[in-house]
This record gives structure tokens, sequence and C-alpha cells, in this order.
RNA sequence: CGCGGGGUGGAGCAGCCCGGUAGCUCGUCGGGCUCAUAACCCGAAGGUCGUUGGUUCAAAUCCAGCCCCCGCAA
């Protein structure tokens, strides 16, 4: 069983260790390097490196559509390709060329959330539960017939990166369970409801800007489902920034609508209905602290509470 | 050479420009007040001021190098 393996980011990596252990993956595609962080310096993707560490021949394309790029593929002789969060469209002559087809880990429960960011999205919509659906890719983005799909729920204090660990190893866990029933023409896939499509669109450094005047309940499944990336931040009428990086539903407290107080020993938001608990915040240039500690440094410099939210 | 902020008792900050006495808001410990308290009052412990070197009678403070943390942008 020869296996290529296609992808780029850290969800990827368990994924492809997984596979080594059990089958022989002969080529690991990935992104190319690029400059990135802090002083632009060109770095290596996750999924390169371990590849490299497991001594797996590594290709980056910047276009496997480039000319010679599919030959190459072709040349390497695959049974099966496993995409993870690759970052870039397999055309036609791809996915048809390996014997057992292309197949795709997408870290939702495909129909729901076609498209690039399904973990965050989820969280954002305040869905109770999502998962992994692993599926033979076509044409069309995400929207392959289903193999196999496992499910595991969305707790109170999930954020995207909990989520995005625990899907990490399920994924890996499920791809090797569906390369094995493919490997003994045992599986079956099933066609996407096309009525339940919804479709978790990119996501932009916009979307962390807090808007006080919604729902605790939207603000808190938001502030869950941008951490860590993009965040979320409080943008003060004074113009200060204020990351927020844990919150959490506040009970019991009330505070005006786009303030930020103290109420007992808790530091919370007030929102249009409701409270939103601070729990740890960050400002710029500053290490993460919690809500108290931020508090205590406000009296230190003779500020005062409320602190005002601008509105959006 | 992408732009920028920061490292000061357990936490968060001020002090640095204009070198010379360690400050503030909390926390901790002891005592007091109170029916009581996360409130109030009194007191105490705890800091090689990131690190190395330089300037100086004197460096948290000025200068140079190094280490570490972080925001923006990508």
């Amino acid at each position: 069983m020869k296996i290529v393996f296609m992808g780029t980011p850290e969800f990827s990596v368990s994924a492809l260790q997984k596979l080594h252990d059990e089958f022989e993956v002969i080529a690991v595609y990935t992104q190319p390097d690029k400059p990135v962080g802090r002083g632009l310096e060109v770095k290596a993707s996750p999924v390169k490196r371990v590849a490299q560490t497991l001594g797996i021949p590594v290709f980056q394309p910047k276009k496997l559509t480039e000319a010679g790029e599919f030959e190459k593929l072709q040349a390497i002789g695959a049974d099966i390709i496993v995409v993870a969060a690759y970052g870039q469209i397999l055309k036609k002559n791809v996915l048809e060329l390996p014997r057992l087809g292309c197949v795709n880990i997408h870290s939702s429960l495909l129909p729901r959330w076609r498209g690039a960011a399904p973990i965050q999205w989820a969280i954002m919509s305040g869905d109770h539960e999502t998962g992994i659906t692993t599926m033979k890719m076509a044409e069309k983005l995400d929207a392959g017939d289903i193999y196999l799909q496992k499910k595991t729920p969305i707790n109170d204090m999930d954020t995207a990166e909990t989520m995005h660990d625990r899907l990490s190893v399920i994924g890996s866990e499920l791809i090797i369970e569906t390369v094995r029933a493919l490997e003994s023409g045992a599986l079956k896939s099933q066609v996407q409801d096309e009525s339940l499509v919804t479709y978790a669109h990119k996501l932009t450094k916009e979307m962390e800007v807090i808007n006080p005047e919604l729902d605790a309940k939207l603000i808190d499944c938001q502030i869950r489902a941008l951490n860590p990336w993009p965040g979320t931040s409080l943008i003060l009428v004074s113009g200060e920034r204020i990351k927020v990086k844990k919150a959490r539903i506040a009970r019991g407290v009330q505070s005006q609508t786009s303030e930020v107080n103290v109420s007992g020993d808790q530091v919370v938001l007030g929102c249009k209905t409701g409270c939103v608990e601070l729990l740890e915040v960050q400002l710029e240039g500053k290490k993460a602290m919690q809500a108290s500690s931020f508090i205590n440094g406000l009296k230190g410099q003779g500020k005062h509470l409320p602190l005002k939210v601008k509105i959006s």
C-alpha cells in the first residue's frame, strides 16, 4: 500500500505520522517554505519538518498544475493519495490518478461546514457537536462522497484550539480506518445531501473585534471560535486594544452594555443581553494575564472603571 | 535587515528623558475593628531592578553587546 500524503499545517501532522506507522508513505507534498512570523524568517511547514525526520521525500510545488508536476506525481506511483489541509485544489487528472483515488480528511460533519475554517465556524455558530469526515475527493471543494464520519461534542469551554487538537487525533484514526477499508474493498461511500450544505469561509482579521451590542452567548462563541487565531479584541473608546484570550458566560451579574466593570470578584463585559466574564486578557506588547491582574494594573496607574468599549 | 512594546519583591504596574532615599494597586502573614465580610484600620515578611561589560564618587536610571517574552504585519 503506497501512499502519497499531501498536507501543510500542524493539523495534518498526526495523520501523517499514523499513516507512516501503518502503511508505506512514499512521498509528502506540502506548501513551499515561506517567510513567516516576526522577522519574516523562512520556515518549513509542520508537515515538512515531520516528513524529513521520518525520512520521507518532500515535494513542494508552488502549483500542482505547473508544467511537469503531474508527470512527477505520476512517476511516484501511489495507490492512494491522502489529503489533509494541503492548501491546493487538486484537478481532475490528479484525482483520477491513483488506483484507490484521493481521500480527504475534513474537520466537520459534512455536508455541514464545507470550506476553509470548519472548526471555527462550528463553534462560532453554537453547534453542540462536530467531527471528522473522510471522503472521496471531487472537483468541487469538499463535495465528494462520504466514506466515514466520527462525531465529537463541543463543550462550553472548548476553543478552536482544543477542538483542533482533538479533531486532529480523531482524523488520524479515521483515515487509518478508511484506508484499511478501501484496501479491502469493503467501503461504500455516500452522496452528500446538498440541501444541508453550509460554508465555512476563510477567517479574516476583521472578525476579531468584539461588538458589545450582541448577545453574551454569541460573543462567548466568537471568543472560543477565534482562539487562538485571529483572536478576539475589545477596542476601547480610548483606542486601546485588549485581546480577550479566555472568557465565559457570566451568571448573576450585571453591567451596563459596552462597559467593562468589576462585579464581585469577576471582571465582566456588559453585552446586549447578559454579560461575559473576562478571565484572561492581553495588552499589546504584554503577556496574557488574569483579568484580576489587569484590573490591579489599572488601579496602580490611577485609571478607573468602567472601561468604555467602542461600539462597531 | 518588515514595524513596534516589554523584562523592577508572588501578580499587575510606576520610577528611566532630568543618575544619588525601592513607590502604587493587589496577594501573603500577624494584629485590630465589626453580628459579619471579598469592606475598613495598623504592622510585617519578601526584590542580585533579565544578563554581561562600559562611563561615573555614585547606575533600575546613561552607553554597548547578549538572552528571553509579546503586539502588529505576513
